[in-house]
DNA sequence: TTGAAAAACTAATATCCGTTAGTTTTGTAA
DNA sequence: TTACAAAACTAACGGATATTAGTTTTTCAA
Protein backbone atom coordinates (compact mmCIF):
# COMPACT_ATOMS: atom_id res chain seq x y z
CA UNK A 1 0.00 0.00 0.00
CA UNK A 2 2.67 2.22 0.47
CA UNK A 3 3.82 1.43 -3.15
CA UNK A 4 0.98 3.05 -4.72
CA UNK A 5 1.78 6.22 -2.76
CA UNK A 6 5.08 6.18 -3.90
CA UNK A 7 4.22 5.23 -7.84
CA UNK A 8 3.44 9.72 -7.38
CA UNK A 9 -0.73 9.70 -7.66
CA UNK A 10 -0.74 8.05 -10.55
CA UNK A 11 1.68 9.77 -12.73
CA UNK A 12 1.48 7.44 -15.10
CA UNK A 13 -2.53 7.76 -15.94
CA UNK A 14 -1.58 11.24 -16.37
CA UNK A 15 0.69 10.47 -19.25
CA UNK A 16 -1.59 8.11 -20.66
CA UNK A 17 -4.75 10.80 -20.43
CA UNK A 18 -2.46 13.47 -21.83
CA UNK A 19 -0.88 11.42 -24.67
CA UNK A 20 -5.05 10.59 -25.41
CA UNK A 21 -6.08 14.25 -25.71
CA UNK A 22 -3.32 14.57 -28.27
CA UNK A 23 -4.34 11.46 -30.32
CA UNK A 24 -8.22 12.13 -29.65
CA UNK A 25 -7.43 15.72 -30.95
CA UNK A 26 -5.53 14.65 -33.79
CA UNK A 27 -7.53 11.59 -35.09
CA UNK A 28 -10.60 12.09 -33.02
CA UNK A 29 -11.86 9.28 -30.57
CA UNK A 30 -13.15 6.44 -32.91
CA UNK A 31 -10.12 6.54 -34.88
CA UNK A 32 -8.11 6.28 -31.89
CA UNK A 33 -7.06 2.93 -31.20
CA UNK A 34 -5.96 1.58 -27.75
CA UNK A 35 -2.92 -0.02 -29.62
CA UNK A 36 -1.95 3.12 -31.10
CA UNK A 37 -1.98 4.82 -27.27
CA UNK A 38 -0.23 2.07 -25.93
CA UNK A 39 2.90 2.71 -29.05
CA UNK A 40 2.71 6.55 -28.05
CA UNK A 41 3.06 5.67 -24.33
CA UNK A 42 5.96 2.75 -25.30
CA UNK A 43 3.73 -0.49 -24.01
CA UNK A 44 1.97 -2.80 -25.20
CA UNK A 45 -1.90 -2.35 -25.17
CA UNK A 46 -2.81 -4.27 -22.25
CA UNK A 47 -0.11 -2.37 -20.23
CA UNK A 48 -2.42 0.22 -19.75
CA UNK A 49 -5.35 -1.50 -18.40
CA UNK A 50 -2.93 -1.62 -15.08
CA UNK A 51 -2.96 2.77 -14.93
CA UNK A 52 -6.60 3.26 -16.31
CA UNK A 53 -10.15 1.35 -16.41
CA UNK A 54 -11.30 1.61 -20.13
CA UNK A 55 -10.62 4.09 -23.19
CA UNK A 56 -14.52 5.47 -22.25
CA UNK A 57 -13.03 6.58 -18.50
CA UNK A 58 -10.28 8.42 -20.39
CA UNK A 59 -12.79 10.45 -22.70
CA UNK A 60 -14.70 10.96 -19.89
CA UNK A 61 -11.53 12.28 -17.77
CA UNK A 62 -10.61 15.05 -20.59
CA UNK A 63 -14.39 15.99 -21.14
CA UNK A 64 -15.41 16.72 -17.21
CA UNK A 65 -11.83 18.63 -16.28
CA UNK A 66 -12.34 21.22 -18.88
CA UNK A 67 -15.82 21.17 -18.31
CA UNK A 68 -15.27 21.89 -14.30
CA UNK A 69 -12.59 24.36 -15.10
CA UNK A 70 -15.00 26.84 -17.22
CA UNK A 71 -17.30 26.66 -14.43
CA UNK A 72 -15.11 27.04 -11.82
CA UNK A 73 -14.21 30.16 -13.81
CA UNK A 74 -17.45 31.30 -14.26
CA UNK A 75 -18.20 31.10 -10.58
CA UNK A 76 -15.33 33.27 -9.64
CA UNK A 77 -16.84 35.75 -12.33
CA UNK A 78 -19.93 35.98 -11.95
CA UNK A 79 -19.10 36.86 -8.29
CA UNK A 80 -16.61 39.45 -8.51
CA UNK A 81 -18.07 43.37 -8.37
CA UNK A 82 -16.71 44.72 -12.45
CA UNK A 83 -19.04 46.06 -14.51
CA UNK A 84 -21.03 43.13 -16.85
CA UNK A 85 -18.64 44.18 -20.01
CA UNK A 86 -15.73 43.62 -18.17
CA UNK A 87 -16.98 40.25 -16.74
CA UNK A 88 -17.60 39.40 -20.52
CA UNK A 89 -14.31 40.54 -21.27
CA UNK A 90 -12.41 38.22 -18.83
CA UNK A 91 -14.41 35.23 -20.10
CA UNK A 92 -13.67 35.58 -23.49
CA UNK A 93 -9.97 35.78 -22.60
CA UNK A 94 -10.19 32.89 -20.02
CA UNK A 95 -11.43 30.74 -23.25
CA UNK A 96 -8.71 32.16 -25.20
CA UNK A 97 -6.40 30.81 -22.58
CA UNK A 98 -8.07 27.58 -21.95
CA UNK A 99 -7.35 27.05 -26.14
CA UNK A 100 -4.22 27.99 -25.74
CA UNK A 101 -2.97 26.28 -22.51
CA UNK A 102 -4.91 23.13 -22.69
CA UNK A 103 -5.50 22.88 -26.43
CA UNK A 104 -6.05 19.35 -26.80
CA UNK A 105 -8.19 18.83 -23.79
CA UNK A 106 -10.55 21.82 -24.98
CA UNK A 107 -10.22 20.11 -28.52
CA UNK A 108 -11.38 16.93 -27.46
CA UNK A 109 -14.54 18.60 -25.16
CA UNK A 110 -15.59 20.47 -27.70
CA UNK A 111 -15.82 17.88 -30.54
CA UNK A 112 -15.38 14.28 -29.30
CA UNK A 113 -18.21 14.30 -26.41
CA UNK A 114 -20.76 12.86 -28.61
CA UNK A 115 -18.94 9.56 -27.78
CA UNK A 116 -19.59 9.52 -24.17
CA UNK A 117 -21.77 7.04 -22.81
CA UNK A 118 -24.32 7.49 -20.09
CA UNK A 119 -25.20 8.64 -17.68
CA UNK A 120 -21.79 10.98 -18.80
CA UNK A 121 -23.32 11.96 -21.84
CA UNK A 122 -26.39 13.73 -20.24
CA UNK A 123 -24.47 15.18 -17.50
CA UNK A 124 -21.79 16.92 -20.00
CA UNK A 125 -24.82 18.58 -22.28
CA UNK A 126 -26.17 19.58 -19.12
CA UNK A 127 -23.80 20.97 -17.78
CA UNK A 128 -22.63 22.92 -20.95
CA UNK A 129 -26.35 24.09 -21.08
CA UNK A 130 -25.90 25.50 -17.50
CA UNK A 131 -22.60 27.28 -18.63
CA UNK A 132 -24.88 28.48 -21.34
CA UNK A 133 -27.69 29.93 -19.55
CA UNK A 134 -25.87 31.69 -16.72
CA UNK A 135 -23.34 33.59 -19.24
CA UNK A 136 -27.01 34.36 -21.75
CA UNK A 137 -27.78 36.57 -17.70
CA UNK A 138 -24.64 37.40 -18.17
CA UNK A 139 -25.31 39.36 -21.55
CA UNK A 140 -28.69 40.00 -20.41
CA UNK A 141 -27.89 41.93 -17.36
CA UNK A 142 -25.21 44.13 -19.94
CA UNK A 143 -28.23 45.19 -21.91
CA UNK A 144 -30.38 45.93 -19.67
CA UNK A 145 -27.28 48.21 -18.15
CA UNK A 146 -27.29 49.71 -21.15
CA UNK A 147 -23.89 48.90 -21.37
CA UNK A 148 -24.46 46.40 -24.45
CA UNK A 149 -26.12 46.66 -27.44
CA UNK A 150 -29.88 45.05 -27.82
CA UNK A 151 -28.15 42.08 -29.44
CA UNK A 152 -30.53 38.51 -28.89
CA UNK A 153 -28.53 37.71 -25.68
CA UNK A 154 -28.45 33.52 -26.40
CA UNK A 155 -27.67 34.37 -29.86
CA UNK A 156 -24.49 36.64 -28.79
CA UNK A 157 -23.33 34.50 -26.64
CA UNK A 158 -23.49 31.36 -28.61
CA UNK A 159 -21.21 34.02 -31.55
CA UNK A 160 -18.77 34.47 -29.10
CA UNK A 161 -18.41 30.86 -27.43
CA UNK A 162 -17.96 29.68 -31.29
CA UNK A 163 -15.68 32.45 -32.24
CA UNK A 164 -13.53 32.05 -29.62
CA UNK A 165 -13.31 28.57 -31.28
CA UNK A 166 -11.50 29.85 -34.13
CA UNK A 167 -8.67 29.76 -32.36
CA UNK A 168 -8.31 26.07 -33.20
CA UNK A 169 -6.56 27.38 -36.91
CA UNK A 170 -4.31 29.00 -35.11
CA UNK A 171 -1.93 26.63 -34.71
CA UNK A 172 -1.25 26.55 -37.98
CA UNK A 173 0.18 29.87 -37.72
CA UNK A 174 1.59 29.59 -34.70
CA UNK A 175 4.56 31.47 -35.38
CA UNK A 176 2.76 34.38 -37.63
CA UNK A 177 1.22 35.88 -34.89
CA UNK A 178 2.05 35.74 -30.81
CA UNK A 179 -0.52 34.78 -28.63
CA UNK A 180 -1.09 38.33 -26.71
CA UNK A 181 -2.33 40.13 -30.10
CA UNK A 182 -4.58 37.39 -31.37
CA UNK A 183 -6.24 37.98 -28.16
CA UNK A 184 -6.63 41.40 -28.74
CA UNK A 185 -8.00 41.47 -31.66
CA UNK A 186 -10.79 38.60 -31.22
CA UNK A 187 -12.08 40.48 -27.91
CA UNK A 188 -11.50 43.79 -29.88
CA UNK A 189 -13.70 42.54 -32.92
CA UNK A 190 -16.42 40.80 -30.52
CA UNK A 191 -16.82 43.83 -28.55
CA UNK A 192 -16.28 46.41 -30.85
CA UNK A 193 -16.91 44.76 -34.56
CA UNK A 194 -15.24 44.99 -37.34
CA UNK A 195 -16.92 48.06 -39.04
CA UNK A 196 -14.91 51.17 -38.36
CA UNK B 1 -28.44 1.13 -71.66
CA UNK B 2 -31.86 2.60 -71.31
CA UNK B 3 -32.50 1.30 -68.35
CA UNK B 4 -29.92 3.38 -66.76
CA UNK B 5 -31.35 6.46 -67.50
CA UNK B 6 -34.92 5.10 -66.65
CA UNK B 7 -33.37 4.72 -63.23
CA UNK B 8 -33.31 8.56 -63.31
CA UNK B 9 -29.84 9.92 -62.61
CA UNK B 10 -28.57 7.31 -59.44
CA UNK B 11 -31.52 8.93 -57.31
CA UNK B 12 -31.02 5.83 -55.20
CA UNK B 13 -26.91 7.14 -55.10
CA UNK B 14 -28.16 10.82 -53.66
CA UNK B 15 -30.69 9.19 -51.10
CA UNK B 16 -27.61 7.09 -49.87
CA UNK B 17 -25.54 10.17 -49.78
CA UNK B 18 -28.42 12.00 -48.06
CA UNK B 19 -28.79 9.43 -44.89
CA UNK B 20 -25.10 9.04 -45.02
CA UNK B 21 -24.14 12.96 -44.16
CA UNK B 22 -27.37 12.85 -41.42
CA UNK B 23 -25.36 9.84 -39.76
CA UNK B 24 -22.07 11.22 -40.15
CA UNK B 25 -23.54 14.55 -38.29
CA UNK B 26 -24.93 12.95 -35.58
CA UNK B 27 -22.68 10.34 -34.72
CA UNK B 28 -19.34 10.89 -36.77
CA UNK B 29 -18.34 8.94 -39.80
CA UNK B 30 -15.91 6.40 -38.16
CA UNK B 31 -18.79 5.98 -35.58
CA UNK B 32 -21.64 5.29 -38.81
CA UNK B 33 -21.73 1.53 -39.90
CA UNK B 34 -22.54 0.61 -43.41
CA UNK B 35 -24.86 -1.70 -41.74
CA UNK B 36 -26.04 0.89 -39.96
CA UNK B 37 -26.73 2.92 -43.09
CA UNK B 38 -28.32 0.45 -45.03
CA UNK B 39 -31.07 -0.01 -42.39
CA UNK B 40 -31.82 3.17 -42.49
CA UNK B 41 -32.19 3.21 -46.45
CA UNK B 42 -34.15 0.04 -45.92
CA UNK B 43 -31.28 -2.04 -47.65
CA UNK B 44 -29.00 -5.08 -46.81
CA UNK B 45 -25.11 -3.53 -46.47
CA UNK B 46 -23.72 -5.18 -49.61
CA UNK B 47 -26.55 -3.81 -51.53
CA UNK B 48 -25.64 -0.53 -51.30
CA UNK B 49 -21.96 -0.95 -53.07
CA UNK B 50 -24.99 -1.65 -56.02
CA UNK B 51 -25.27 2.21 -56.12
CA UNK B 52 -21.82 3.73 -54.23
CA UNK B 53 -18.01 2.93 -54.61
CA UNK B 54 -16.73 2.76 -50.58
CA UNK B 55 -17.76 4.21 -47.69
CA UNK B 56 -14.70 6.76 -47.55
CA UNK B 57 -16.57 8.05 -51.38
CA UNK B 58 -19.30 9.28 -49.57
CA UNK B 59 -17.22 11.54 -47.40
CA UNK B 60 -15.23 13.05 -50.42
CA UNK B 61 -18.75 14.15 -51.94
CA UNK B 62 -20.55 15.45 -48.92
CA UNK B 63 -16.88 16.90 -48.25
CA UNK B 64 -16.50 18.17 -51.82
CA UNK B 65 -19.89 19.52 -52.77
CA UNK B 66 -20.13 21.82 -50.11
CA UNK B 67 -16.36 23.29 -50.45
CA UNK B 68 -17.39 23.76 -54.27
CA UNK B 69 -20.22 25.66 -53.10
CA UNK B 70 -18.26 27.97 -51.15
CA UNK B 71 -15.66 28.46 -53.69
CA UNK B 72 -18.23 29.17 -56.14
CA UNK B 73 -20.39 31.40 -54.15
CA UNK B 74 -16.60 33.27 -53.48
CA UNK B 75 -16.45 33.88 -57.04
CA UNK B 76 -18.98 35.59 -57.40
CA UNK B 77 -18.56 37.67 -54.56
CA UNK B 78 -15.38 38.85 -55.98
CA UNK B 79 -16.79 39.68 -59.34
CA UNK B 80 -19.30 41.95 -57.63
CA UNK B 81 -19.21 46.02 -57.75
CA UNK B 82 -20.23 46.39 -54.32
CA UNK B 83 -18.40 47.98 -51.58
CA UNK B 84 -16.24 45.84 -49.79
CA UNK B 85 -18.26 45.89 -46.81
CA UNK B 86 -21.25 44.39 -48.24
CA UNK B 87 -19.60 41.74 -49.98
CA UNK B 88 -17.94 40.74 -46.50
CA UNK B 89 -21.91 40.93 -45.39
CA UNK B 90 -22.75 38.57 -48.36
CA UNK B 91 -20.62 36.29 -48.04
CA UNK B 92 -21.92 35.93 -43.64
CA UNK B 93 -25.40 35.29 -44.82
CA UNK B 94 -23.95 32.69 -47.55
CA UNK B 95 -22.19 31.01 -44.66
CA UNK B 96 -25.49 31.15 -42.82
CA UNK B 97 -27.97 30.21 -45.22
CA UNK B 98 -25.76 27.44 -46.38
CA UNK B 99 -25.86 26.24 -42.46
CA UNK B 100 -29.38 26.27 -42.62
CA UNK B 101 -30.15 25.02 -45.71
CA UNK B 102 -27.32 21.98 -45.90
CA UNK B 103 -26.78 21.74 -42.32
CA UNK B 104 -25.74 18.09 -42.03
CA UNK B 105 -23.10 18.20 -45.11
CA UNK B 106 -22.03 21.68 -43.84
CA UNK B 107 -21.34 20.08 -40.62
CA UNK B 108 -19.82 17.09 -41.89
CA UNK B 109 -17.19 18.87 -44.11
CA UNK B 110 -16.49 20.59 -41.23
CA UNK B 111 -16.21 18.21 -38.37
CA UNK B 112 -15.35 15.17 -40.52
CA UNK B 113 -13.24 15.91 -43.14
CA UNK B 114 -10.02 14.61 -41.05
CA UNK B 115 -11.31 11.59 -41.97
CA UNK B 116 -10.86 11.43 -46.02
CA UNK B 117 -8.07 9.58 -47.58
CA UNK B 118 -5.18 10.86 -49.66
CA UNK B 119 -5.14 12.57 -52.03
CA UNK B 120 -8.62 13.81 -50.96
CA UNK B 121 -7.65 15.07 -47.82
CA UNK B 122 -4.59 17.12 -48.98
CA UNK B 123 -6.93 18.64 -52.00
CA UNK B 124 -10.26 19.47 -49.13
CA UNK B 125 -7.22 20.97 -47.07
CA UNK B 126 -5.83 23.19 -49.87
CA UNK B 127 -9.00 24.27 -51.23
CA UNK B 128 -10.30 25.78 -47.67
CA UNK B 129 -6.90 27.56 -47.27
CA UNK B 130 -7.00 29.32 -50.69
CA UNK B 131 -10.77 30.19 -49.55
CA UNK B 132 -9.75 31.39 -46.28
CA UNK B 133 -7.08 33.62 -48.01
CA UNK B 134 -9.38 35.37 -50.75
CA UNK B 135 -11.60 35.86 -47.96
CA UNK B 136 -8.43 37.75 -45.98
CA UNK B 137 -7.80 39.63 -49.03
CA UNK B 138 -11.16 41.22 -49.06
CA UNK B 139 -10.81 42.54 -45.31
CA UNK B 140 -7.51 43.61 -46.13
CA UNK B 141 -9.21 45.83 -48.99
CA UNK B 142 -12.02 46.98 -46.27
CA UNK B 143 -8.98 48.01 -44.11
CA UNK B 144 -7.35 49.97 -46.88
CA UNK B 145 -10.38 51.68 -47.97
CA UNK B 146 -10.80 53.00 -44.54
CA UNK B 147 -14.54 50.85 -44.45
CA UNK B 148 -12.94 48.14 -41.89
CA UNK B 149 -11.10 48.77 -38.30
CA UNK B 150 -7.68 47.80 -38.56
CA UNK B 151 -8.21 44.24 -37.17
CA UNK B 152 -6.09 41.83 -38.09
CA UNK B 153 -6.90 40.71 -41.45
CA UNK B 154 -6.53 36.56 -40.86
CA UNK B 155 -8.13 36.88 -37.51
CA UNK B 156 -10.99 38.84 -37.89
CA UNK B 157 -11.49 35.96 -41.26
CA UNK B 158 -11.48 32.98 -38.75
CA UNK B 159 -13.62 34.72 -35.96
CA UNK B 160 -16.14 34.92 -38.86
CA UNK B 161 -16.01 31.74 -40.27
CA UNK B 162 -15.80 30.14 -36.50
CA UNK B 163 -18.77 32.85 -35.28
CA UNK B 164 -20.81 31.43 -37.82
CA UNK B 165 -20.53 27.43 -36.84
CA UNK B 166 -22.33 29.01 -33.75
CA UNK B 167 -25.53 28.43 -36.28
CA UNK B 168 -25.07 24.70 -35.48
CA UNK B 169 -25.89 24.66 -31.41
CA UNK B 170 -29.20 26.18 -33.09
CA UNK B 171 -30.88 23.44 -34.34
CA UNK B 172 -31.34 22.66 -30.80
CA UNK B 173 -33.51 25.87 -30.54
CA UNK B 174 -35.16 25.87 -34.04
CA UNK B 175 -38.47 27.05 -32.71
CA UNK B 176 -37.57 29.94 -30.41
CA UNK B 177 -36.09 31.91 -32.77
CA UNK B 178 -36.48 32.58 -36.57
CA UNK B 179 -33.73 32.23 -39.08
CA UNK B 180 -33.30 35.57 -40.50
CA UNK B 181 -33.80 37.13 -36.88
CA UNK B 182 -30.88 34.79 -35.96
CA UNK B 183 -28.61 35.61 -38.93
CA UNK B 184 -29.40 39.79 -38.38
CA UNK B 185 -27.94 39.14 -35.50
CA UNK B 186 -25.31 37.65 -35.78
CA UNK B 187 -24.63 39.69 -39.10
CA UNK B 188 -24.89 42.55 -36.68
CA UNK B 189 -22.44 41.41 -33.77
CA UNK B 190 -19.81 40.45 -36.29
CA UNK B 191 -19.95 43.52 -38.06
CA UNK B 192 -20.92 46.38 -35.20
CA UNK B 193 -19.89 44.45 -32.14
CA UNK B 194 -21.41 44.16 -28.35
CA UNK B 195 -20.73 47.02 -27.03
CA UNK B 196 -23.08 49.79 -27.50
C1' DT C 1 -44.08 -13.13 -72.59
C1' DT C 2 -39.21 -12.98 -73.03
C1' DG C 3 -34.59 -11.62 -72.03
C1' DA C 4 -31.29 -8.94 -70.06
C1' DA C 5 -29.68 -5.63 -66.91
C1' DA C 6 -30.16 -3.65 -62.31
C1' DA C 7 -30.35 -4.37 -57.72
C1' DA C 8 -31.49 -7.03 -54.07
C1' DC C 9 -30.10 -11.01 -51.26
C1' DT C 10 -26.98 -14.62 -48.34
C1' DA C 11 -22.61 -16.11 -47.10
C1' DA C 12 -18.21 -15.31 -46.17
C1' DT C 13 -13.50 -13.08 -45.78
C1' DA C 14 -9.76 -10.83 -43.54
C1' DT C 15 -8.90 -7.36 -40.38
C1' DC C 16 -9.28 -4.60 -36.53
C1' DC C 17 -11.28 -3.46 -32.03
C1' DG C 18 -11.39 -3.12 -26.69
C1' DT C 19 -10.58 -5.91 -23.25
C1' DT C 20 -9.51 -10.20 -20.17
C1' DA C 21 -6.71 -14.05 -18.44
C1' DG C 22 -2.71 -15.73 -17.08
C1' DT C 23 2.23 -15.27 -16.63
C1' DT C 24 6.67 -13.06 -16.14
C1' DT C 25 9.50 -9.17 -14.98
C1' DT C 26 10.56 -5.15 -12.25
C1' DG C 27 10.93 -2.40 -8.28
C1' DT C 28 11.06 -1.67 -3.49
C1' DA C 29 10.17 -2.21 1.61
C1' DA C 30 11.51 -5.33 5.21
C1' DT D 1 18.33 -11.39 0.32
C1' DT D 2 13.52 -12.16 0.67
C1' DA D 3 8.82 -11.33 -0.36
C1' DC D 4 5.30 -9.07 -2.27
C1' DA D 5 2.95 -5.85 -5.09
C1' DA D 6 3.05 -3.14 -9.30
C1' DA D 7 3.32 -3.28 -13.93
C1' DA D 8 4.95 -5.22 -17.86
C1' DC D 9 4.33 -9.06 -21.14
C1' DT D 10 1.97 -12.84 -24.54
C1' DA D 11 -2.05 -15.05 -26.02
C1' DA D 12 -6.48 -14.95 -26.90
C1' DC D 13 -11.51 -13.78 -26.78
C1' DG D 14 -15.84 -12.29 -28.82
C1' DG D 15 -17.58 -9.05 -31.65
C1' DA D 16 -17.76 -5.47 -35.20
C1' DT D 17 -15.85 -3.67 -39.46
C1' DA D 18 -15.86 -2.70 -44.71
C1' DT D 19 -16.10 -5.14 -48.47
C1' DT D 20 -16.26 -9.20 -52.05
C1' DA D 21 -18.25 -13.29 -54.31
C1' DG D 22 -21.87 -15.56 -55.94
C1' DT D 23 -26.84 -16.10 -56.41
C1' DT D 24 -31.59 -14.80 -56.69
C1' DT D 25 -35.15 -11.46 -57.40
C1' DT D 26 -37.00 -7.41 -59.51
C1' DT D 27 -37.69 -4.25 -63.17
C1' DC D 28 -38.79 -2.99 -67.61
C1' DA D 29 -38.03 -2.49 -72.74
C1' DA D 30 -38.95 -5.29 -76.79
Amino acid sequence: MAKIKAYANGTKQDAITNKAAALFRKKGFKATSMRELAENIGVEAPSLYNHIGSKSELLQNICFKIANDFTAQLQLVEGSKQKTIQKIEDLIRFHIHMMVDSFDEVFVANHEWKHLEEPYLSNFLNQRKLYESRMVQLVKDGIKKKELKNIHPHVAVLTILSAVRGLEFWQRHKKELAAGELENNIVNHLLNGLIK
